[in-house]
RNA sequence: GGGUCUGUGGUCUAGGGGUUUAUGACGUCGCCCUUACAAGGCGAAGAUCGAGGGUUCAAUUCCCUCCGGACCCA
């Protein structure tokens, strides 16, 4: 015995902080420990970790979730798989371009387009300092010297020449056809870029006339898009109108380039009930619209031009935008008379989810990648991913059941991947850059290697540098993808897929696809469609889709509701002496929180025991800290108390007292469920086993009936003690990696951090794991009487029973409770 | 408005027809500085398992409806 070898009496935040820099000091030790190695020999494990968007600040529920993406990759470490865990940036997209917008109060099209990217390369880099700080001061071992941009060539190149391969496939095309467009900011956007605002509107009752005289009267929100009414439709099953069924009526506004009327026809998606039950389809008013035009065959009419303004079929509207256009609409109506009443009521209206700007639907040239004709195929390959929880994989499903068009991919907006191509000047060949080069067409000329295919039937007709007399003068393309095409790449890029054709062929379904359940429907889906179509294969082995972090009252944090923590606050709660406090508008006004030490490894701990995956969690600094830094002391305290015993040269060669096979044995049964937990990725599962072993059944029952052996300087005792205590902190360093380092390093000169197979471990011999609960009963009622006869604890006592079934312990726990 | 998931003491959580007078942790209260640990130990109180209906000999557990929350969609 000597005095303890961990000289702090507890654990701290600056400890941990000094732990954590020497950790990430050293770059070459770090990418030797964190680095992936794929010719290193063990199983690849690939993890596609979601890249954030770094926006200034990360949200504290991201960067929990992130906190166990990192456990998941050290985990598999400590079950000896190579691990990939990549730090990638998603950096392309319109969040970064209103950002430079709204500093510099400036529109993005009122700039010259390579000033403006400048801008927001500047812009996006500064925060994505912020976050590289965050994401090591949270622990993650990434591999951060790999670390990639989806902004930078080799991305976005990855992206292009993805985009080329599948065009060549004939799985993206190029047709003219209805869009989600947003006319303020300029660009078209996706079905899941949409979202609903409630707001107050005109409805009309307009009066029409059929060519015959019969007057009718049509309900509509939008009268300046009369001048793009395709067809009148009644309900088939409404009696009222029947007679009117084949009839034609007269548009009530006066209209260019187009027939003055439209038949009458019927459609099941009249709602008879809704004003006079009669309506007009435009093209067009919304999404119905759009499916009536296509349902019975009709030409849409282009009503709305890019800029948002009526066009010349809209006549004395024309150049108007579309709210004006929709005041002189009525104006004209009125005049003429032709206004039964107006009426004001709340409607909701789609907007775009970035902008809010209300959105049109207008028809535009644009790209897509097909989706709707292989969704049977990929229900098949989804089937071989094991989802985490299973009963996730529902969301997925539900979102692929409503797939009903193409996923429209180009965007009018510039800081964003490029779509690499060239058009001839007659149009009908484009030119593509070989693979692996990221071109810039709305700058560049094609680059050597390009080639030329048709437009239309994507036949190869040779190399650019060859025919680009023929090909008169080029334009090159000025649209961009959407932000979703260079993510569902990730797993591609980091499988090592076109880099990579060593490693991509044993990385690849990339292994693990860890995510929150908010973007089933994009990054996943779009994710799993990629692989699909590129490789007719599942994306992933495994698909952990984690819940989301709410406020301490299962809200969901927002800049609005004024309930949002601060990660780095919470991190950084308790260092330099620090306390942590934050004022937190709850439900029934504000409330103050206060913490003195959380850090990285508590905060760790206590989202790993928290939640199981998938469940939304509760964000309370408070609660992180008294529930869990409890645990680190504890366990940092058996720590210290063993590490003033010399672990023995030798296993000693004699027999062990019933005690330690006792503790052996339950110690085993412990680590093989938590390795079974930590295959299955469940880490709530092994974590509890470790804590509840850690801090209960070891310190309070063995430990006290071993440590008069101890102190005796018994070999058994002291192997037995180091055997699972080195063991221990390695199997817990998934959760808590710099305080299990400390630890070890401390007593043992090996990191626990480093372990790279699961530990052996002692025999299981369940009939002494079958006393464990007459042992714990027992010892609690002699501490009981003990008490109760106002005895210290390390006073004897006498009149006490040991029960039959602990004879064999009769001697240690005699000794442990100094029986008389 | 629709779909999916979810609802166990103040908080978080285990259990998934009878072995349950429902597990554990934090918090609360009471007692105790017992040589690793008061950031500890012992003990106590605290839950009609969201509400109502049904199936069953038996429901916290299965089914339905409703209510709350979350995610997604319209």
């Amino acid at each position: 015995m000597g005095t303890p070898r961990l000289p702090n009496k507890r654990w701290s935040i600056d400890l941990e902080k000094k732990i954590q820099e020497e950790h990430y000091a050293d770059e070459g030790a770090y990418q030797n420990r964190y680095g992936f190695k794929p010719e290193s020999g063990k199983p690849i494990f690939v993890i596609d970790t979601p890249p954030p968007y770094p926006s200034g600040t990360w949200h504290i529920g991201a960067v929990a979730q992130y906190s166990m993406i990192d456990v998941l990759a050290r985990s598999q470490r400590l079950l000896g798989k190579e691990v990939y865990f990549p730090w990638g940036v998603d950096r392309n997209g319109i969040n970064i371009e209103f950002t430079v917008e709204k500093n510099t109060k400036r529109k993005m099209k009122t700039y010259d387009r390579a000033e403006f990217l400048n801008l927001c390369r500047e812009t996006i880099e500064t925060f994505t300092q912020a976050m590289r700080k965050t994401a090591a001061r949270v622990g993650l071992s990434c591999d951060f010297a790999a670390e990639y941009l989806t902004d930078a060539p080799d991305y976005r190149s990855v992206t292009q020449s993805i985009f080329i391969e599948l065009f060549k496939k004939g799985d993206i095309v190029e047709d003219l056809r209805p869009n989600i467009y947003d006319p303020v900011e300029g660009t078209t956007i996706a079905d899941a870029e949409v979202e609903r605002i409630q707001r107050m509107t005109k409805l009309v009752d307009v009066r029409w006339k059929t060519e015959d005289g019969e007057e009718l009267v049509i309900s509509t929100t939008r009268p300046e898009m009369i001048c793009a009414c395709g067809v009148v439709v009644v309900h088939p099953d409404d009696e009222r109108y029947q007679h009117l069924v084949g009839k034609r009526v007269n548009l009530p506004m006066p209209v260019d380039e187009r027939g003055k009327s439209v038949e009458i026809q019927t459609h099941p998606s009249v709602k008879s009930e809704f004003g006079s039950g009669i309506l007009m389809v435009c093209s067009f008013g919304d999404q119905n619209d759009v499916a009536v035009f296509r349902e019975l065959g009709l030409t849409p009419f282009q009503a709305i031009d890019l800029n948002g303004c009526m066009t010349s079929i809209s006549g004395p509207l024309s150049g108007l935008t579309v709210l004006d256009a929709r005041a002189k609409a009525i104006e004209m109506l009125e005049s003429d008379e032709n206004i039964v009443s107006i009426e004001e009521r709340q409607q909701e209206i789609p907007v775009s989810e970035r902008g809010k700007n209300p959105v049109e639907i207008i028809l535009l040239k644009e790209w897509y990648v097909r989706q709707t004709h292989i969704q049977d195929k990929m229900l098949e390959l989804i089937e071989d991913i094991e989802f985490h929880p299973p009963r996730n994989r529902q969301f997925l499903l539900d979102w692929m059941e409503n797939i009903s068009i193409d996923w429209p991919i180009s965007r009018r907006r510039w800081y964003h991947t490029e779509i690499p191509i060239w058009y001839s000047e007659d149009e009908t060949h484009i030119i593509v850059p070989p693979v692996g080069q990221y071109v810039q067409p709305w700058k560049d000329s094609p680059p050597e290697g390009s080639r030329v295919l048709l437009r239309n039937t994507r036949e190869d007709v040779g190399a650019y540098s060859e025919l680009q007399a023929e090909m008169g003068q080029i334009r090159g393309e000025e649209k961009v993808f959407d932000t979703w095409m260079d993510s569902s790449n990730s797993n591609l890029f980091v499988s090592g897929y076109l880099n990579r054709p060593d490693v991509f062929e044993k990385a690849f379904p990339t292994a693990l696809r860890p995510q929150g359940k908010e973007i089933v429907r994009t990054w996943l889906y779009y994710t799993l469609l990629k692989s699909a179509l590129l490789l007719e294969q599942p994306g992933f082995k495994h698909v952990w889709i984690d819940g989301l972090g709410m406020d301490p009252w299962g809200r969901k944090m927002s800049k609005s509701l004024g309930n949002g923590i601060d990660a780095d606050s919470v991190l950084e709660c308790g260092s330099g002496g620090r306390t942590g406090a934050w004022k937190v508008r709850g439900p029934d006004g504000s409330v103050n929180l206060k913490a003195n030490k959380i850090g990285s490894e508590c905060f760790r701990l206590w989202k790993a025991c928290e939640a199981q995956v998938g469940d939304d969690f509760h964000i309370n600094p408070e609660e992180i800290e008294s529930k869990y830094f409890g645990v680190l002391t504890k366990i940092f305290n058996v720590a210290r108390f063993a590490s003033q015993f010399e672990c023995p040269e030798q296993e000693p060669s004699t027999p062990y007292p019933i005690e330690d096979q006792w503790i052996k044995s339950e110690f085993a049964a412990m680590m093989t469920t938590a390795e079974g937990a930590w295959k299955d990725l469940d880490i709530y599962t092994a974590t509890q086993a470790l804590k509840t072993f850690g801090t209960g059944v070891l310190p309070s029952h063995w430990l006290e009936m071993a440590k008069s052996r101890l102190y005796d300087g018994d070999e058994h005792a002291a192997w037995t003690i180091h055997l699972i205590l080195k063991d221990f902190l390695a199997a817990f360093s998934p959760v808590c990696p710099f305080f299990c380092h400390h630890i070890s390093m401390t007593l043992y000169g090996e990191s626990a951090v480093d372990v790279d197979a699961f530990p052996q471990l002692p025999a299981i011999q369940s009939d002494l794991n079958a006393k464990t609960s007459d042992i714990e009963a027992f010892n609690s009622e002699v501490w009981k009487t003990k008490k109760e006869n106002g005895l210290s604890l390390n006073a004897e006592i006498e009149g006490i029973n040991i029960p039959d079934s602990l004879e064999e312990f009769r001697e240690t726990l005699t000794r442990m409770h100094k029986l008389l």
